[in-house]
RNA sequence: GGCGCCGUACCCAAGUGGCUAAGGGAGCAGUCUGCAAAACUGCGAUUCAGCGGUUCGAACCCGCUCGGCGCCUCCA
């Protein structure tokens, strides 16, 4: 398998530095606020990576760090006046639901910084006695001259930051690029005790931290989204490698921005829209918008910028509908089957498998693995209509299911599907400010299963004595409450919300 | 200002030196159907922002131009 390393700026076959381990640890979300599509993507991009790790046979330990203590948190503390570990609690069990919702599967670990302040400590102090930091009145610098290789992950040359640099000036500094390891607590706000007195850690040790307690001095895989190369993982790998005297991550991995109207999805631009909120105002069940999102998500390749829209989700709903409709008919049974084609089954699904590895083993590209998913659903349909015994569409909808795995898709039951079309329009007031209008009519969970198939019996009733009209009236009034009925061949009726 | 990315059909999106430029969505036409849906078949880029160069050969390499975006500040 390949993958693209930003530390040596091309693809690298990727071999885990212990047998079939592969120890990955990825930064997860400060908690002030609710998660936003932004989020979302970088979550299922390495999701789907930890997956097919595992699908290729690695062991996979795989670590997600949840930022619990940051100015941030303590402004939005201050301002809601309550205590800022309440903010905590609250957010991460929103990022946990919206994960879920998701079907991003639980990391092994996810370790909290205030749960590692000793390793922090520790690893501060020890970048002090070796001359990589200084304090100055509670405060801990890192001192970026000290280090030889600064810049080396971002592709920056030292003389370049400096002539760049917006850096706010802290004339205590001994050099405008030093970063704060350790901030000195003002009264009132939250604090450690350490031997520079109460405070609490710069943001990018907590990172540094975690990853070597969790994963070794040197490990695998480090990912994140794209803006985090610098300065956050530019200076973990300063700070690590100070520290430990040895590599840190082997490969860096970073997914690219979700855009709407092609600019970055950002809070400061209020362009953003939560994760939660698509969830609520969607009018399928989770488990639909779920699937939806993910399929989405993963139609770009992971490196590239992704452009939201509501256009573009519904355009998403309807590609995955038309391999749930296939799914349906593979799960049907046919009693009018005829033909045997299930020897002509396994060319195309041979083909599918080792294009879909393919693929996936070329840098993650996802968006080549679904197209040959779709290619497989064209295959199959032409099968299936020339006649497939119950067995063969039983093993095609295994191949669906055991290579969706990796992508955590198709795993959502067919009875449970929802082939409604996409009913929340999205919107960018003049303000800047993103809205989900809500354009809902149908009740979910309505009409009743019952209720349907009443109406199928009475429309039956009505065809079997040639009254036509009266059947087409059935239909309509029934399509009215969002449900699809479609005759088969041998004279039954399958429906559809 | 420094560094970097991108520009492929109506929309989304693979492809990055050589078979007919994947796949999806939308559209149109046809087959099937009492009607419809689904499915299937056909149609759709002599062309890959533009110009120039390298090469036997370029969407893919190099240069310039135009357009869009990102990082350099908290950010997935």
């Amino acid at each position: 398998m390949y993958l693209f390393n930003t530390l040596t700026k091309k693809k690298e076959h990727f071999v885990p530095l212990e047998d079939d381990l592969v120890r990955v640890y990825v930064c997860g979300v400060t908690v002030y606020d609710d998660g936003h599509l932004g989020h979302a993507r970088s979550a299922v991009v390495f999701d789907v990576l930890r997956r097919y790790l595992i699908f290729k046979g690695f062991r996979v330990t795989y670590v997600k760090n949840y930022t619990d203590i940051d100015d941030k948190i303590i402004n939005r503390a201050l301002k809601e006046n309550r205590p800022w570990t309440e903010i905590v609690t609250q957010y991460i069990e929103a990022y946990a639901r919206d994960m879920h919702r998701l079907k991003v599967s639980k990391p092994d670990v996810e370790p909290r910084a205030t749960e590692h302040m000793p390793e922090i400590i520790d690893m501060i102090a020890q970048l002090v006695e070796k001359g990589f930091a200084y304090q100055i009145n509670g405060d801990v610098y890192y001192e970026v001259g000290a280090y030889k290789g600064y810049g080396r992950l971002s592709g920056r040359k030292e003389e370049e930051l400096l002539a760049g640099a917006r850096v706010e000036v802290d004339e205590r500094k001994k050099n405008p690029m030093d970063f704060a390891l350790w901030k000195a607590s003002k009264p009132g706000e939250p604090g450690w005790e350490s031997p520079w007195g109460s405070g609490r850690p710069g943001w990018h040790i907590e990172c540094s931290a975690m990853s070597i307690r969790h994963l070794g001095r040197t490990f695998d895989i480090h990912g994140g989204g794209r803006d985090l190369v610098f300065p956050h993982h530019e200076n973990e790998v300063a700070q690590s490698c100070a520290y430990t005297g040895q590599e840190f991550a082997r490969y860096w991995v970073h997914n690219g921005f979700v855009t709407i109207d092609d600019e970055k999805m950002s809070k400061s631009l209020g362009n953003f829209f939560t994760i939660k909120e698509i969830f609520e105002k969607s009018n399928w069940k989770d488990s639909v918008t779920g699937e939806t999102l993910r399929y989405f998500l993963l139609s770009t390749h992971y490196r590239s910028d992704l452009n939201f829209s509501d256009k573009a989700l519904s355009e998403a709903k309807s590609a995955v509908d038309n391999l749930y409709d296939l799914f349906r008919r593979l799960e049907e049974s046919d009693s009018t089957f005829k033909g045997d084609n299930d020897q002509a089954l396994e060319r195309p699904l041979k083909e599918f498998e080792k294009q879909f590895e393919g693929a996936m083993d070329d840098d993650l590209n996802t968006p080549r693995a679904i197209a040959e998913f779709q290619r497989l659903r064209g295959e199959i349909n032409k099968l299936l209509s020339a006649g497939l015994s119950n067995q063969a569409k039983k093993k095609a909808m295994g191949s669906f299911l055991k290579f969706g795995a990796p992508l955590g898709l198709w795993q959502v039951a067919t009875k449970d599907w929802e082939f409604s079309p996409f009913t929340v329009k999205l919107s960018v007031a003049d303000s800047g400010t993103v809205e989900l209008e809500e354009s809902i009519v149908i009740e979910k969970g309505e009409p009743s299963d019952e209720w349907v198939e009443q109406q199928i019996q009475r429309r039956r009733e009505a065809r079997e004595r040639k009254d036509f009209a009266e059947a087409d009236k059935i239909r309509k009034e029934v399509e009215s409450k969002g449900v699809k009925l479609e005759d088969r061949p041998d004279g039954t009726t399958r429906w559809k919300r």
